[in-house]
DNA sequence: TGTATTAGCCTGTATATACAACTAAATTAA
DNA sequence: TTAATTTAGTTGTATATACAGGCTAATACA
C-alpha cells in the first residue's frame, strides 16, 4: 500500500484479481473477509467493502450476507464476456440438450488456421466438430480449433456431457473475445448436419477468444 | 424516507430516476449535489454519494469532480441497452454515413403489426423505410413502425441528418429491448436496395423496444 | 483593463464506528 | 435423539468526519 496515485480500494482489487489469475485463489475458494482485510491490509472496513463489492459486481466474486465472499466459478460464469453456453440456453427454454461428436482429434495446423491464430504450421492443434441438438433438432454446429498448450487434456474430455465452451472457460476466464455474425449459404456438409435445405441460408458466428493476449480458440458456429 | 425495507440510497436513486422519466429533470440539467442532498433529504453524504455514484455507473448521470452531476444526454447514450447508432459506427470506422428515405408516412396499422405491437387496427402508425449507406455502399435497410403517441412529430423529422434511432432515443431512454438475429434470403425489393445478388443471404435483425411497458417501435434491419 | 490569486463548491477517497440482517455451527433444552 | 436457541462471524447499510484534487467564479493586484 505505498503508491499514492492508485486508490487503495483499487490496489486491493488488483491484488485479488491477480491472485485469481495466478491460481493462488481458485474458483469457489473463500476470499478473506472484510474484517480480515482490515487487519492484514491495514485498510478500513469500508474500503475493503468497496473492493469486494465491486469485484462482486464485476463478476469475479460471489458474496452472500452471513456467509462470505468466494471466487466465482468460471465454469458457470464467464464474467468478462457473456458468451452463452448453448446447453444452458436450451435448458433455460425447458428443452433437452445433447450433442453428437463428428470429430475430436489432434491434427497438424491447417495453413489457414496458422495464419489466423499466429501458430507455426509445424505444430499440432486440437480440432473438434460437433452438432448441438435441442430436443433432437439440430440447432448449432461447432467447428473449433483449440490451442494445444492451453488445454493439454482436451482429447480426454467427454464432450457429450459437457460442452467445449464450458470446459474451456473452466480452465481460465477469458480476457478478450471477438465475435462476427454473418449470413451465409452453408456447404453441403453443414446443411446436411443441420438438416436444412441445401442453398437455404444460415447464421455463421466466427469467434476468437484470448487469454493473456494469446489466441486460445478459433471457432465457427453455424445456426 | 419512511420505508425501512428499501435502503435509503435506493430510495434516493428511485426518486431521481423517476424525476428523469417524468421530465422534472431534463437531459444535461444539473442534479442536486451530494451536500445539497444531505440537507434536503436528511441523509449522510456517503449515502448521497452512493446513490449518485451508482446512477453514474448505470448511465443515468454524468459526474465530474469539481463540477457537479448532470442528467445524461440520452441522445448520445442510450444507457439501458447499448443499441448502437449506425451513423456513429460508420463514423467510428472513418467512413461517411448517409441515408436515403424510401418511405416516411402515417399509415393504417397493418394487421400483422397490430398483433405484434398490441395496437388496435383502426388506429394509425408511423412507418419508415430507409437505406443506410457507408461511403455510398448500402449496408442496412431500416423498416420500422413507430407508435404514434410516442413521437407525434415523427413526420416533421429530417431523417437525412439524424437517424430514427437517435431521434427516438432522444425523446426518452428505453426501458426494454429485444433483438432477434436470423439469416434469410431477402425479397427482391430488399436485395435490390442493398445491391446484392438475388437469392444471396443477408442478416435480419428484428428489434422491439419498450418504454414503460408500452411497445414503442418494431423494426426490421437488413444487413 | 488584464492577469494572478484566492475562495468556495464539487466529487473522490479514506477512516472509524454502529447497527441490522443473514447464515452456519455450536450449544442447550426437551 | 431431536428440536429449539444461542453465538459468532459475515455482509449490507448508514452516519460523521476528514482531506485531496478538480473546477469555476469572484477577488485582488498590477
Amino acid at each position: 500500500m505505498q503508491n499514492k496515485q492508485i486508490p487503495r480500494y483499487q490496489q486491493l482489487k488488483d491484488l485479488i484479481i491477480e491472485q485469481i489469475y495466478d491460481g493462488a485463489l481458485k474458483p469457489l475458494q473463500r476470499v478473506p473477509s472484510e474484517n480480515q482485510l482490515v487487519k492484514s491490509m491495514g485498510v478500513s472496513r469500508m474500503t475493503a467493502n468497496r473492493a469486494l463489492k465491486e469485484l462482486n459486481e464485476e463478476g469475479y466474486l460471489n458474496r452472500r450476507a452471513g456467509v462470505g465472499s468466494f471466487v466465482s466459478d468460471f465454469r458457470v460464469n464467464s464474467h468478462l464476456f457473456e458468451i452463452k453456453n448453448i446447453a444452458d440456453e436450451v435448458a433455460f427454454r425447458g428443452n433437452k440438450h445433447n450433442s453428437r461428436i463428428i470429430k475430436q482429434s489432434l491434427i497438424d495446423v491447417p495453413k489457414k488456421i496458422s495464419r489466423i491464430m499466429n501458430i507455426d504450421s509445424n505444430e499440432q492443434i486440437f480440432h473438434i466438430l460437433l452438432v448441438h441438438y435441442e430436443d433432437s433438432i439440430p440447432i448449432q454446429i461447432e467447428d473449433r480449433y483449440i490451442n494445444r498448450s492451453f488445454a493439454p487434456d482436451f482429447l480426454d474430455q467427454d464432450f457429450l456431457s459437457i460442452t467445449p465452451s464450458s470446459y474451456l472457460s473452466g480452465i481460465s476466464p477469458l480476457h478478450q473475445a471477438e465475435q462476427i455474425v454473418s449470413a451465409i449459404i452453408p456447404k453441403n456438409l453443414i446443411s446436411n448436419l443441420l438438416e436444412i435445405e441445401k442453398e437455404s441460408p444460415c447464421l455463421l458466428i466466427t469467434r476468437k477468444t484470448w487469454v493473456k493476449k494469446e489466441m486460445i480458440t478459433y471457432g465457427k458456429f453455424y445456426h
